[in-house]
DNA sequence: ATCACAAGATTGGATACCAATCAACATTTT
DNA sequence: AAAATGTTGATTGGTATCCAATCTTGTGAT
């Protein structure tokens, strides 16, 4: 089991990436503490943990809020995930084997199942995860973490955008780079990575202020699991339809969660899915 | 001013790269708190630090080491070294301008001076330094942060290696990169990089035991800025505290590590290797 | 309306304390 | 004597409480 600081900090981490918490979202130190049912410093902890990964960033004394990356940030975060899946799509061209191309193959085809069943979220899911499998492939630990981490960044970023993606688009384009990989046409899949990116990015308009739809403590509900003590607690069961005083402006913003947890495999320390409540 | 459980990560980080503090070396939390005259939660911030930096290794209610990488891990690290290296090598010949090569070429002007001079310390941090140039060009912060930490883990490397490089062979690596790339030879380029850190990481034997020269205690006194035991007026005083310049200059030594040990290796009948007590 | 200033809140940190766990030592048993 | 088994001490992970510095806010004076 690893350390407190850790789960929470891991907590955090998804509610970040479902974007139950957006960029410049205050999170203060007591009140989370109180959320988790923590000590202040166990909190404090986390939020390092969190801006060593770039999720947050920490103002002496004003405290730590959700990232709110710059566009220029945005395009780097972006440049830097293209140049890592490029390295990565180099070395398997070179390197995987008949079971690693089908294994992309049949990742390829879940996703277009879901997408032809009409289930947006899994496709979502099973889009973003495809980054995360083509480069498990490549059996460099290292490396996956780094990717892993620019890969949380990016789909931060995705809470400042207007997003209306076109998942076929960016379907066609995963199987056309194992398609041109496997043929050893090494450099048109760069390309390919490379404006599948670019086609990401261009839509992004940074200008815009994100207004959260709730409080960290609604926001955060999913993610307490049982082990918070029973005491002040009404249960886990609490529904987001509680609304503890203000109700700040809301802006129209559909946040979709996806169904099933594809555990984005973030740190390799920790792996409980605790995102199985009922609600 | 950054938090003090930064500053104290960062006197770490550098007692590490500097091969002060070995692989494997426990960092006690209390020892850590007294040598700088934080409390132990400040440490154990900075602990944290360090091991989402892969410099340390946490285990729980074991406290936290040096962290001591694994012939694999080290593998792993070159090779995500070489890709993120390769893939800025790709960018710059692209974009480059005529600034970007002549920065390059006078710093690897500077290190042939000093290795012409005899000055190895200098020719080996200019050496290093180059690499870190050669990424900034890229002009993409996100990827600078990325390869700086990679090459932090290399550097932790060096500990456990038998290390009698040749300087020139490296340097002339570098010169003729850039020339490579200037002329557009990418692909050309590309390979050199790669066997450039594979000459490196050929030389590694780490089968074997690192012993520490030191105690955590005087490993870490250049670090320790002016007022050591300055509990009480907590001085205005140590504001260059964060200027690099004073730790890498003048602290660079060469360590000469125990002769070859005939002792068992991979036994862990004898743990104590602790402490490196006068023997 | 604007500026200055006092009051409150929040963070960063220190200290003291506790429980759980690990390591080393001491003791018993074979 | 060697192995197995307590027992004790040290270290870590964590909490609660307190304090100083700083930021924010609200009020009052100009």
């Amino acid at each position: 089991m690893s350390s407190r600081s850790q789960t929470i900090a891991d907590k955090l981490t998804r509610a970040i990436i479902d974007h139950r918490l957006v960029p410049g979202c205050k999170l203060g130190e007591r009140e989370l503490s109180e959320i988790f049912n923590v000590s202040r410093i166990v909190v404090r902890q986390a939020l390092i943990r969190l801006a060593d990964d770039g999720l947050a960033q920490i103002e002496r004394n004003r405290g730590a809020f959700v990232a709110k990356p710059s566009m220029q940030e945005a395009m780097e975060i972006y440049d830097a995930l293209t140049l890592v899946e490029q390295g990565v799509a180099a070395q398997l061209s070179d390197r995987l084997g008949p079971a690693g191309w089908a294994e992309l193959r049949q990742h390829v085809e879940r996703q277009r199942q879901a997408v032809a069943a009409g289930n947006d979220a899994l496709a979502d899911v099973l889009g973003q995860e495809f980054h995360t499998v083509f480069v498990r492939l490549s059996r460099n630990k290292v490396m996956q973490e780094i990717h892993a981490q620019l890969v949380r960044r990016t789909t931060l970023l995705r809470s400042l955008i207007t997003a209306d993606f076109d998942y076929c688009n960016l379907l066609d384009d995963h199987s056309r780079v194992v398609d041109l990989l496997e043929k050893g046409r090494l450099k048109q899949a760069m390309d390919l990575i490379d404006t599948h990116h670019r086609a990401v990015v261009r839509g992004y308009i940074m200008d815009r202020e994100v207004f959260p739809e709730m409080t960290p403590a609604e926001a955060l509900v999913p993610y307490l699991d049982g082990t918070v003590d029973a005491a002040t607690t009404a249960g886990p069961l609490r529904r987001m339809a509680k609304s503890p005083g203000n109700g700040k402006a809301a802006s129209h913003l559909h946040i979709h969660l996806p169904k099933a947890d594809p555990a984005p495999a973030s740190r390799a320390s920790n792996k409980k899915t605790n995102r199985g409540l009922p609600s």
